[in-house]
DNA sequence: CGACGTATTGACTCGGCTCAAAACCTGTGG
DNA sequence: CCACAGGTTTTGAGCCGAGTCAATACGTCG
């Protein structure tokens, strides 16, 4: 269902707000904000919808507003890489317009979400006027590819409940100290397949957390009872310290 | 030691074809490519040379003549994760103008190389000026996030025997058919760093391929004797069919 | 309450790691 | 040409972490 345009005063649109604080348009001129903001059209996504597959060409690229979607890769024998999951403030398929056009991951849907749509050609042309924009999208893909370096060495360095504790640790303020609670924000067998891990080492994992790294678990609430022992139990096997920005 | 300039006609300067044909710089004007030209200083480094250190700031970066170098990052508890090897034309340390700076890899030279090196700032700048440079980073920076979520794939998806599998494939000219026999580029300790693996697994794993993928092995030298196989062996686990482009 | 999806637990297997010993190379000097 | 030293690679035995398969427990929603 495609609704009209939203009727806000543009300078308080809480998307525009949303749009602005990504990396990417940090720095883009009022206008190209305006005109891509002009193209977007609201969508409100179910669990399991599709969004778009890996190698299809790419028309549209998504705000999410609120909820999460789950980027992935599946081999040819039925297997699939999680790639990243999301939320709220996080484009989804924008860095099409760098990759030939073509989406480098598949996107479902995997928890009731409102998204923004937009074409992926008003970007496309957005970038070649507005030098700010091009440079934008440098910062947000830097970004991504420091993001995914530290997720390669996690894979290869940490062990199965040293990443589900740095996934923990990655849930709090990065100003956190001393005990905390916190929610897990998706299914536990999705955090699983984030972390390359299936959900029988996850739930073990957590367990092994619970005896060596002192948290508490009951069901999707987690307790950690000292942020610093937690990562030191975490970050031994890694190459930054605590609170480790870059992976945010 | 320190040379005076080449006195090469810039047009026929092989350094230049080399600059040139990266694709950070494939379409950058030809008065951005002289002034980092004339900035670089040719460099001939030994085996275990130090280049640079993770988060240090970054005041060079390097184009590979000839030799190869290693890029990885450090654990606290002395671990390493090799993030890549590179040889001719590739460039090292560069991508610190997106990072902040500083360089996100530490990286030393594990073949005598000959490199250029050039001062980052003279990057920063021909950046500002050059908006082709600007997106020719983009284009490049964009080709190694594609390359290594294929990495995080394989790391996730494949064992250790189709990583060498597919690692042998990379090796071939993309057109390979049949049968071929190829050189392997550094130590084998090195390659199975650079896969995530320990050495004595990279060295079972080779035998497995030798039984069921029927390459031959002798020192340094493998042989194939058919590429379609092997590439049946390997990329099944793998969401990209053979031969994975994106990959090089 | 019952039913369904999600999470946990148990028993077992298997891949990759560890540690140690042997084999293989490569270069050096007698 | 051989002997030897140094490094690298391979092989072997044993262990441990993560995957598999199957059964049980938990939670939530009708």
């Amino acid at each position: 269902m495609v609704l009209a345009m939203p009727t806000l005063d543009l300078a308080t649109d809480p998307n525009k707000v949303l749009l602005e604080s990504h990396s990417m348009f940090a720095k883009a001129s009022a206008e190209t904000l305006d005109k891509i903001l002009a193209a977007g059209r609201p969508l409100l996504a179910e669990k399991n919808k599709l969004l778009f597959l890996q190698d299809d060409p790419a028309e549209y690229f998504y705000l999410v507003v609120s909820g999460w979607v789950k980027l992935f890769r599946e081999t040819l024998d039925g297997d699939e890489a999680v790639i990243d999951v999301v939320n709220t403030g996080h484009l989804v398929g924008a860095s099409a317009v760098v990759d030939d056009g073509q989406h480098s991951a598949s996107a479902t849907v995997v928890a009731t979400s409102n998204l923004i749509s937009f074409p992926v050609r008003v970007l496309e042309d957005a970038m070649t006027q507005d030098p700010a924009l091009a440079l934008g999208m440098l910062t947000s893909i830097a970004k991504q590819r420091r993001k995914q370096s530290r997720e390669i060495e996690g894979l290869t360095l940490q062990n199965a409940s040293q990443r589900i504790g740095c996934f923990l640790l990655r849930l709090l303020p990065a100003t956190a100290e001393g005990s905390h609670t916190l929610h897990l924000p998706y299914d536990k067998s999705l955090i699983a397949a984030r972390l390359g891990m299936k959900s029988e080492t996850f739930s073990r994992g957590l367990a092994r957390l619970r005896k060596d790294a002192d948290i508490g678990v009951k069901g999707a609430s987690v307790t950690i009872s000292d942020v610093y022992f937690l990562a030191n139990y975490v970050c031994s096997a890694c190459s930054n310290d605590f609170p480790c920005e870059d992976l945010r």
